[in-house]
DNA sequence: TCAATAAAGGACTTTATTGTCTTTTATTAA
DNA sequence: TTAATAAAAGACAATAAAGTCCTTTATTGA
């Protein structure tokens, strides 16, 4: 009853703490976004690394190089860092595990889950990274304890 | 993003079968169970075990002997199989992972997560099993597939 | 009482997820 | 052009979840 998987959480705040940045081109590193996150680091850079190659964030090597948001572009939601990470089917595979769950041949939560999993899915693309980030700047909410 | 554990899908497709069967008080073996729900006897069997050991349904060794669903009490619904197997914490966890994410120090996506829990909760407890093993047995949902 | 049956219980294996470590590649600045 | 830096990449290790197998215990009916 997990909502993300750990990779999803770190990927989540990473990105987050990466918003924070007043600088879209600010580089930081793997260490810093580690430490500030509370994850483990070198996961946290297999993470950083998808995210980059899935062009949520970007990244540069060598002296001063580090993750960044780079230029502002369509607003990213939570929803396109889980789809980004865990696939977009993950939101839609059926809950009884059928393999063929359908309208038409629906499993018996088929159609209570597929309302849950509209409103789900309907909350994270509302959740916008730059709204969020915000929040947590103003010391609204925080993204670790 | 799964919203059940594999544990837990076999878990609520062997009590929904059990209540398909007209008798209450009627035997069922792990073989017909697993062979019916499509799942993997021994760890089935597992899940039996600890079903039968949480009260929710009732075993019986020997000859004759299976699982069963006995005598009529009050409703058992899908949230009660769900809080039986995962235990009742696991729709209460932080999202992102946070060991004490609350109300007064919230993580970034707390309080929208708190209200889709509570749809899900919602949504779970609502779902009897009473119900959803008729529209089995009335072949408007099916276990399988 | 005894043999057969079926769940209970425990040890074990497999697979997926999470996490680590080391080497390579790209970039920067001296 | 070279040394230092930092991400990319890939192999490896630890843990947890899923699944198997074997022995024990309880029950039944002959």
């Amino acid at each position: 009853m997990e909502i993300f998987s750990k990779t999803c959480e770190y990927a989540i705040k990473a990105v987050l703490y990466l918003y924070t940045k007043q600088d879209r081109f600010a580089k930081i590193g793997i260490p810093e976004i580690a430490r500030e996150i509370k994850s483990p680091v070198s996961f946290t850079a297999k993470i950083l690394q998808k995210l980059s190659q899935r062009g949520l964030i970007r990244s540069a090597k060598g002296p001063g190089g580090g993750f960044y948001i780079g230029r502002k572009r369509k607003s990213i939601f939570i929803l396109d860092i889980v789809n980004a990470i865990d696939g977009k089917e993950s939101l839609n595979t059926c809950a009884l595990g059928l393999k063929n769950c359908s309208s038409s041949r629906p499993c018996p939560m088929h159609f209570e889950i597929l309302d849950c999993r509209k409103a789900i899915r309907n909350l994270l693309g509302s959740q916008s990274i730059e709204e969020l980030s915000k929040k947590i700047l103003s010391n609204e909410v925080y993204l670790v304890n």
